[in-house]
DNA sequence: TAGAAAATCTAGCAACGCTAGATATGACGG
DNA sequence: CCGTCATATCTAGCGTTGCTAGATTTTCTA
């Protein structure tokens, strides 16, 4: 077995060290926001979680939002997963109902993530190039949805999820009663699959 | 005439002048807000604005958040009037559609305002005993707007709602692109005026 | 016009995001 | 094994924020 000079193993070790930092942050911000609100992840403590000082933080992310915008991404991740699984495994009725199901399900059982995805602008518009990967997979889910059913899945995919997020988040910010929630499913899915 | 005496038309003016110095306030950070964000509208800013010193402020309003929730429940006032006018004026077309065009032109035309209007969290549910009129009265705009047509006006005006929300904030926050907005509009209109 | 009441201001606290400059740690050639 | 130098990390502090206690001024009343 050959030994590969001592400064790349070095390097290698210090990249992963830093990476693993890294997603400490990532996990100790979301954990906090989660818990106890966004307004609670301050640079400060999350160091302290770290068990770092203050400007070792911004060795990984230029400032604050940089630390929400990677929690997002982390979320839009996830998100895409669970669609992908929800499109594919289907349990009951249709897929569109599936979809609709998980989507929501993850927003209410994270909405301080949820919230991140959202709340801070984009710099690049959504289908820019320079977006991040992890946003058109989630999306792309929606697009495979009503692929073929539809003239124009783009359109109808965009409405979907103009509908869902709408939803999520009138939901999160108590605008909406949790009580209607099921005949509320019920009805959008009809909304969209019902042919016309 | 009778002259009233002179307590009570003191306490008026100053009455007034408070009212006056309170619509102020709301005014500047609402101009601020739209014009340069809502992380500059400080308490140090508006009440330079209104040339008064920052502890004014906390007697018109509890917190910083207050004045965001004043500046929110004007905004509710204005787009349910706006709604309200759309719905009763139809110039082309249906009435849905009149009032999506006329909720999603209020969004964009307001972009602070309407990010003020949801971004903070009610502390009461919102059908609630103990709600703002200015929210009841918004949504009351979808409820007779799907009055009788369906057996459900409320599940109905709730997903109609959600689905301009969703449209109003992914478009604000650039996950959609203007382009298809017209496009958008037009399927989202087929979607709850054919009949099922 | 004197004194009470109301209105307003000055000055400061604690916490925030962020950073310059000092200090400690660790890799590498001799 | 050691001295050197780069890298990693920390201490300390700046400017700004929301908010408030206590002093001070203005206004009303009798």
């Amino acid at each position: 077995m050959k030994t590969p000079p001592p400064a790349n193993r070095i390097a290698e070790r210090k990249l992963r060290d830093k990476q693993t930092r890294r997603a400490q942050i990532i996990t100790a911000a979301r954990q906090i926001a989660e818990i106890e609100g966004w307004s609670n992840v301050t640079v400060r403590r999350l160091a302290d979680e770290i068990s770092y000082s203050q400007p070792v933080l911004y060795a990984h992310f230029e400032n604050r939002e940089g630390i929400l915008a990677a929690v997002a991404i982390e979320g839009f991740q996830e998100l895409g997963l669970a669609l992908e699984k929800a499109r594919k495994r289907v349990k009951r009725g249709s897929t569109v109902e599936s979809v609709a199901a998980a989507y929501l399900e993850f927003a209410a059982s994270s909405p301080a993530m949820y919230e991140a995805m959202f709340s801070l602008t984009l710099t690049v518009p959504f289908d820019n190039a320079a977006t991040p990967p992890e946003l058109r997979f989630a999306f792309s889910q929606f697009l495979e949805l009503f692929q073929g059913q539809s003239l124009k899945p783009e359109v109808l995919s965009e409405l979907f999820w103009a509908n869902l997020h709408g939803i999520a988040e009138l939901t999160r910010t108590k605008r909406f009663p949790p009580s209607r929630q099921k005949e509320r499913v019920r009805t959008l899915v009809d909304l969209f699959t019902l042919p016309r």
